[in-house]
DNA sequence: TGTATAATTGGAGCGTACTCTAATTTTGCC
DNA sequence: GGCAAAATTAGAGTACGCTCCAATTATACA
């Protein structure tokens, strides 16, 4: 019909939506992946082997889940008025810190799975998009200071290893919310210290003081 | 007897670790933790009951495996002969990327299990022997010079973060093994530098460039 | 040697993810 | 309307982690 779909397709993509609506709400509801596919059918008003159809696996559904809603970070970093590159990088974090944070049930429970889980088809999807994230992130600092000992990419794969070690570090509850933020900050803040830039250090360190109170 | 060990806990200490040897058998044969618990009773000669008796669940078998290979890391730490404290650093480093690298299966398939399992009991015990591994490492760098701008805590965090981040990109495939190696490195030599220690900085960007081939 | 206790055993059973098959319903098209 | 294809369904079945329990064996100690 319209979109460019029948009548089939529709009810298809209906019923797709319709079981991942009430994955996500189970996942929120229990802050685990652990739900049966039994009551995810029966919730879904649909026969369990229509969603092994659909998405193959449990795996699979949960990291569809996790890609559908991974890109709104990007759509937040593209509104980011900040004019200053440094300032911009550790907008970059926050930005990310504060999606996780806003729904930690369902992103810490999807996140343990998406690590536990060796899956070569959905986790380089995810993997290309955090990179595509840090490079565009980390750019503007290049710009204005062309002259680093270090190289954009080795700066932006270098965030996007703090980022999966403060992650991975937060869905084990190994970090707090607030140890997440500052680990993030001081992180970001100890790799734009080791590249000396002149006139951020006093900044950089003081950045790196405000983050104790978190850890204290 | 001897030991402070009568007959009866040397027999069960004797089947503990028939157990454990044939878990590490079989993950490091098939490359993978999806062994099945009757499989390894049968083939450590005693009853399924016998090892939940013992472990208590399959995830915390495989976190006693893991956490017999962070004391073994440490024993190999005390040997070292380098005087020099950012030396001493780079090493701690580098022993762990050797140990993991030196058997790729059975690590590989170890910590992609245990990074995806919530476990408030092992867990816990695995990330304070690690935080106390970079405690030790870094520790020299602020007997050498006491007034950095950063606290060793925060060096020995970070180090720990990288640890988790580099690991995990490489148990998921996203690292070769040399990147495994080249991103330990680079991300030391970056908070070293951060660090602006006295009469370093020339030396670790070197390091830094060092690593560029392996991501060429 | 006898007895209490600790450790182990086999077996039945539960809930889960996942698969297979055959029947049934829904839809597209003539 | 009628028919073929697609999609869905119910139901049985497999393998797994894990638990419970009663029976049995091994050990320590008197």
């Amino acid at each position: 019909m319209t979109n460019g779909m029948n009548r089939r397709s529709t009810n298809v993509a209906l019923r797709r939506q319709s079981v991942i609506d009430r994955a996500e709400a189970l996942i929120e509801a229990g802050g685990t992946t652990d739900f049966s596919m039994e009551d995810l059918a029966r919730q879904s008003g649909v026969s369990m082997q229509t969603i092994y159809n659909q998405f193959g696996s449990k795996s699979s559904l949960l990291f569809q889940l996790l890609n559908q809603t991974v890109d709104n970070i990007d759509q937040v970093r593209r509104r980011d008025p900040a004019k200053d590159p440094v300032e911009k990088v550790f907008h970059a974090g926050d930005d990310i810190v504060a999606t996780y944070l806003a729904r930690p049930q369902f992103y810490g429970a999807l996140l343990r799975h998406l690590f536990g889980v060796d899956d070569p088809v959905n986790r380089p999807i995810f993997i290309r998009k955090s990179r595509d994230f840090w490079d565009q992130a980390v750019a503007g600092i290049f710009t204005r200071w062309p002259d680093c000992a270090v190289l954009p990419r080795e700066l932006s794969e270098d965030m996007l290893l703090l980022t999966t070690g403060a992650l991975e570090t937060w869905i084990q509850h190994d970090f707090t919310d607030d140890q997440f933020c500052a680990a993030m900050r001081r992180g970001t803040a100890l790799r734009l210290l080791a590249l000396d830039l002149p006139g951020t250090r006093e900044r950089l360190v003081t950045t790196i003081a405000l983050t104790r109170a978190a850890f204290a």
